[in-house]
DNA sequence: CACGAGTGCACAACCGTTTGCTCTCGCAGC
DNA sequence: GCTGCGAGAGCAAACGGTTGTGCACTCGTG
């Protein structure tokens, strides 16, 4: 690989000059002709800047991480997308690592990221980690963003509008006639599963409905464990008539637990993500969902992360715009009683 | 962040001793009692050994990439388990990047590992990179493995049992008694698409079956195409009985497509997936597959490339053990007719 | 012609580690 | 008493860049 001092030999500089024609340095006084000379070596050798010098020198990666619970989750493609969009526009690199506190332990998290391998993070959270894991995950020596949880005393946070997200799920539900909803939760110790149940709570009670303690089934957000609790709920008598799921997965358990039990979707009983992915299109019937827009917030996270190794202060943010949307497909439809 | 300056002057002694203790460097004579100190004052500091100037110094990043087409599917989960599995037993980090060929150019690539972030990559291709698209991108100054492809002229890959795969898929629709068994194959510029094509063909010859080109339909690998795929094969008459897809998403669309025409799955139609993940259990019916040993590629895949850098040469690899491996579930069943 | 203000470039230090080599002991052998 | 030697530790260069500062030279002006 050619080097600097290389460039600048053939240019018949000094590496110090070279080093400011291929930074556009402002501030230095180079001579027009210097500068071609310069860029014309530079690319003759395909001189690419050696990172880890740079990274050295200038005590900066220009690469950040993106740790998720489970790589593998259709809502997180979109999520990284954003993140990589913010990034690529600010000459930062992107690096994924997934990383789940039911197999790792904290000083995993700190391994992986090293010292001064990256110059700042963004976390997904999952049901998996308790408000503890978390804690102990971010003690780094870099900057960490939380994208979709918030934590005590901690800022740096991207939020979703989970209540409002609920609020249309409830209120299309209600719409159509249901009074008899029941909800497949998240796990309780994740603060955006509390702010969906809150939010069901709050919707159910606003549109004139009683939200049945019964009729709550903590899940987490996998296919399995969505099952499970639609099981449960499917099982009670009188039971729901229709079930919102607080996350894709869960509702895709749902679904399935609903045709196992030979319960008809929609017609017996009207299911509704939140959170949308292309499975969504794939499922039978095709699931009603309310999307969010991970994207976004991935792009907001990047955008504060990056702004803040610029010099700006961390915040805890809220993603308002876009909303969330209601995306009518064929699990839903009116109670057959 | 505590410097290997501060530990050695918490130790008492100068860098280079503190370095060598902390390396274990059998080679310098340290006395016991100094090394002891070296270790407390590291200890006590929390030293942890800043990346970017031991990668500068030793020309080595411990840390490798792993370039997916689409991070967001799901039999890219185990490949990646693998490749972890792998990659951290021998202290070497993984990093994971998203990188389409349909998006981004070959420079890109280069751009993301950018000049010494990683020691080497492991790249899954997929069916919009070309072989010059392939070839492009791996101009990178570090060894790259392929998965589940092969380049003429390129050595460093690990393959998959593709024929195997197939055969088994078609030997199982065989036994059903199915005869008129049709074919949803990937990209025809994938080779490991090619493969299972031709194993589809050899086992349908294998089996004393006729596979009838107008039975075999180009796709991809993700379900839409898949979907369009199958629309195309079951509006034909006479129809095919079963349908192998090249893939679990190709599988999943055309079943989709299925449903769609009004085509009960199995009973008018069974569905075999060459590749498997968590969704098989969840669609309506369960898709019955054949599970290809993903964790197994990237392992190999990882310890290839790992070894590579400790001097071995590359190769090309196929996984043998373990075998592919039918999963009956409940989307094939005996022909009606 | 002398002087000051620019201009254009090079020198050298530095980021944090690693490592070949040198240096300084203390001690044994002659 | 001098030399040789081994143990133990430090010096300094190097990895490949970036950047504050200094130096030499040109040119315009009084």
């Amino acid at each position: 690989m050619a080097r600097l001092k290389d460039v600048a030999a053939l240019a018949g500089v000094s590496p110090s000059v070279a080093s400011r024609v291929l930074n556009n340095d402002t501030q230095a006084r180079i001579n027009e002709n210097t500068r071609k000379r310069v860029i014309d070596a530079a690319d003759q050798l395909r001189y690419v800047p050696d990172h880890r010098a740079r990274a050295l020198r200038l005590s900066r990666a220009d690469a950040i991480a993106l740790i998720v619970p489970e790589v593998n989750n259709a809502i997180f493609s979109s999520l990284h997308q954003g993140v990589q969009a913010v990034a690529h526009d600010r000459n930062s690199a992107v690096f994924l690592a997934q990383f789940d506190a039911e197999t790792a332990d904290a000083n995993a998290l700190a391994q992986l990221i090293g010292n001064g391998r990256v110059d700042g993070v963004i976390v997904q959270r999952n049901e998996h980690f308790t408000d503890d894991d978390l804690i102990a995950a971010i003690q780094l020596d870099v900057p960490v963003v939380l994208v979709n949880t918030r934590l005590e005393g901690y800022a740096g946070s991207v939020a979703l509008n989970d209540r409002e997200a609920v609020e249309l799920a409830v209120n299309h539900l209600r719409e159509l006639g249901h009074e008899r909803i029941g909800f497949v939760a998240g796990a309780p110790r994740h603060d955006a599963a509390t702010r969906r149940l809150e939010g069901f709570r709050d919707s159910m009670a606003a549109a004139g409905l009683t939200a049945r303690e019964e009729w709550i089934a903590p899940a987490g957000w996998e296919a399995p464990a969505g099952a499970e609790a639609a099981k449960t709920l499917i099982a009670l008598s009188p039971r729901p008539t229709a079930l919102v799921a607080a996350s894709l997965n869960t509702a895709i358990g749902a679904m399935r637990a609903a045709h196992d039990a030979g319960i008809a979707v929609p017609s017996e009983l009207s299911v509704v993500a939140v959170q949308d992915a292309w499975m969504s299109e794939y499922t039978v019937p095709r699931l009603t969902t309310v999307a969010m827009p991970m994207r976004e917030a991935g792009a907001r996270a990047a955008a504060m992360l990056l702004d803040h190794l610029a010099g700006e202060p961390l915040a805890d943010e809220l993603v308002t715009e876009p909303h969330p949307q209601l995306i009518v497909r064929e699990s839903t439809t009116s109670p057959s009683s």
